[in-house]
DNA sequence: GTCCGATTTGGGAGCGCTCTTAACGAAAGA
DNA sequence: TCTTTCGTTAAGAGCGCTCCCAAATCGGAC
């Protein structure tokens, strides 16, 4: 990392061939500096006329293409010497391969990268493996509509390889969008509208279904629920577990409904207490929302889990720190976006895929319940 | 969002001229299938063979460039029926613009995704800011060496417009290198190492003098500190603000270093418990230390604010919940990104900036202190 | 030494766009 | 009516790369 500035001639405009001994003594070998003196980079071409091959040949080389050891060596010194890195777009014009993957979050962004440690989660997972496969991640947040029709625009131009679409919220026309653009796309959980697109998801249904199971087991009897927005999977279908499990046990279904967000799980508790106060346990279908609930049995003086049990869903860092520590239901968020990309990666490769993967889900038993 | 598939011959391979009879009745003008089968996308040619007039006719309207109310027309008419996007590699090719701007995040990625918020409040300010200019975010995570060498090569394609940096460790070579190649580059705080760049800091010292100022004021006078790594500017100037908010006041500085986790601030309270028992305040320099801290002296039987008063540093959402709330120091994360991407966009397109940024920090007061 | 087959290499075309240059047409002046 | 001038448009030359195909080269077998 020690570089040293050169002018020498090399990296001149003219992509004749240059001479061995066009090197001068003051040079380091290997670490030219092209960008210092205003020319352009080096090219294939001038690649090749260092070394004394052809274009093709060096084209080989770079793309590790059989070659004779011989103009390899000469190949790889000249690149090493005019410090020779290929152009992307060039590259891209006639592949028509970007190397590049979306991510769309289609959430506004305030809610998207303030508390709910949802995204940044799938972000990771999504990273990691698609930095295994030398892919960069394009992210795109679309908050406003205006956003939505920039983001089937840039995809259009064919700027990415493939698309993961994150958190979608009704009939999103996306996914029907992109796929009729020919591009590859992968949800994260099952689409809502007409077109059906290969998805990871994780077991919703089943993971409210234990949490209320757990309340019961405990010998909970008015066992409320605050779910999520019923225009998403998550909120539809942790509605629908606790709905199973209370099937043909003669229970009554109480419900509220919040949008994942911290306030809105408070008010929706408060409705709950006025809609029965005799409850004795809420399943909430988010911990933010979970969190909320929890202040709103504070104010209204009950006792977490002693008159009331509190169980949340995703199992985000906040719930060890809510008082009382939050028993909830696991997602593994991470997973989630690193099956995303490897489903993806695979369909940009043109490699068969399971079109959906359901992962599972976790009961965490803390304090509230 | 209701197009119909139709396989009219208009998308066929061939770029002569199509008279305007080349449409079917079938057809759904302004909305024509061109990927369904099979065949390539429209392009600037076969637009201007439609519209009957010439190439780069098109390019100027499509660019906005002054054409004639009819060539305009017919052209516009023309890329609505086959439903033409530009190709973004073909351009980029020609202006040596991608319109991508990359965000590198040189931590270990289980760091930058888990728990704190940092990172995901510099994203959306980023992104924000990004939307509004048009341009396109592309995420580079580098936790391993290796993808250090990665992201150095991606970006030597010339593959991105312009880097911004976050969370620089030490004298990290990343800065010197991306310049050298004659890339635009904004920091996230000032660099460590001997290349100056341009950068976005927050008044890091001010806010730890604030902090300790604080503490001072309530009549605490055994003040230690938690400092964070002593590699990163945050960890650095934090650490001077605690010292010189101290100085003078023959108060005695009481130090253990941390590396910004949970963990490792609860390991440094019990070595500042053990070094100095009667210590009744301590200045914290990240939230997520904080956290650790207040757990560490729960386990050793102290009682937060009485016994010993903590304040943390971020204000990060956690800070509301931990037991008692926290009191902090506010760094404006969000805007931090955005004054990023801002002088960024000033610097890829030219317009000359002021290479230094400080934002203003504030005091949070909750129940900690 | 010659021939054939198998490799390896070089040249050319083309990916889709922008931009410069030159030709073109229309309007204005003589 | 003919020339001058201005604005518009068309044509062409790349941008840097990959890929196809033909030419060159090599090795071994006869």
């Amino acid at each position: 990392m020690n570089r040293q500035q050169t002018t020498d001639g090399t990296g001149n405009p003219h992509t004749g061939p240059v001479g061995p001994g066009a090197m001068t003594a003051g040079e380091t070998a290997g670490t030219m500096q092209w960008a210092a003196n205003g020319s352009r980079r080096p090219t294939l071409e001038s690649v090749a006329a260092r070394a004394g091959v052809s274009r093709a040949t060096v084209s080989r080389v770079v793309n590790g293409l059989p070659v004779t050891t011989a103009s390899q060596e000469s190949v790889k010194r000249a690149i090493a010497e005019l410090g020779y890195v290929p152009n992307h777009a060039a590259r891209t014009l006639v592949t028509r391969r970007t190397d590049l993957i979306a991510l769309v979050l289609p959430e506004p962004t305030t809610r998207v990268f303030s508390d709910d440690p949802f995204f940044p989660g799938v972000i990771h997972g999504v990273s990691q493996e698609l930095e295994a496969a030398d892919k960069q991640l394009v992210l795109l947040l679309a908050g406003s509509p205006a956003s939505h029709a920039r983001i089937e625009r840039s995809i259009a131009e064919h700027h990415v390889d493939g698309v993961m679409l994150a958190s979608l919220h009704g009939a999103d026309p996306l996914p029907a969008a992109l796929t009729r653009i020919g591009i590859p796309v992968v949800c994260n959980e099952r689409s809502l509208g007409p077109t059906s697109v290969p998805y990871v998801g994780v077991d919703n249904v089943g993971g409210a279904a234990a949490a209320v199971g757990h309340l019961l087991a405990a010998g909970r009897t008015r066992i409320a629920t605050i779910a999520g927005p019923q225009d998403m999977i998550g909120g539809i279908d942790r509605l629908t577990g606790y709905r199973e499990a209370l099937r043909g046990l003669s229970r009554r279904s109480i419900v509220a409904v919040g949008d994942f967000t911290v306030d809105s799980g408070a008010a929706a508790m408060r409705q709950l207490l006025e809609d029965d106060p005799e409850l004795d346990a809420v399943f909430v279908a988010s911990d933010l929302m979970a969190d909320g609930a929890l202040q709103a049995l504070r104010q209204a003086g009950r006792r977490v889990p002693d008159d009331v049990a509190v169980i949340g869903f995703d199992n985000i860092a906040l719930a060890a720190y809510t008082d009382p520590p939050l028993t909830t239901v696991r997602q593994p968020i991470t997973e989630i976006g690193r099956q995303m990309a490897r489903q993806l990666l695979c369909l940009v490769a043109g490699t068969p895929i399971e079109p959906t993967v359901v992962l599972p889900t976790e009961l965490i038993i803390r304090v509230s319940a």
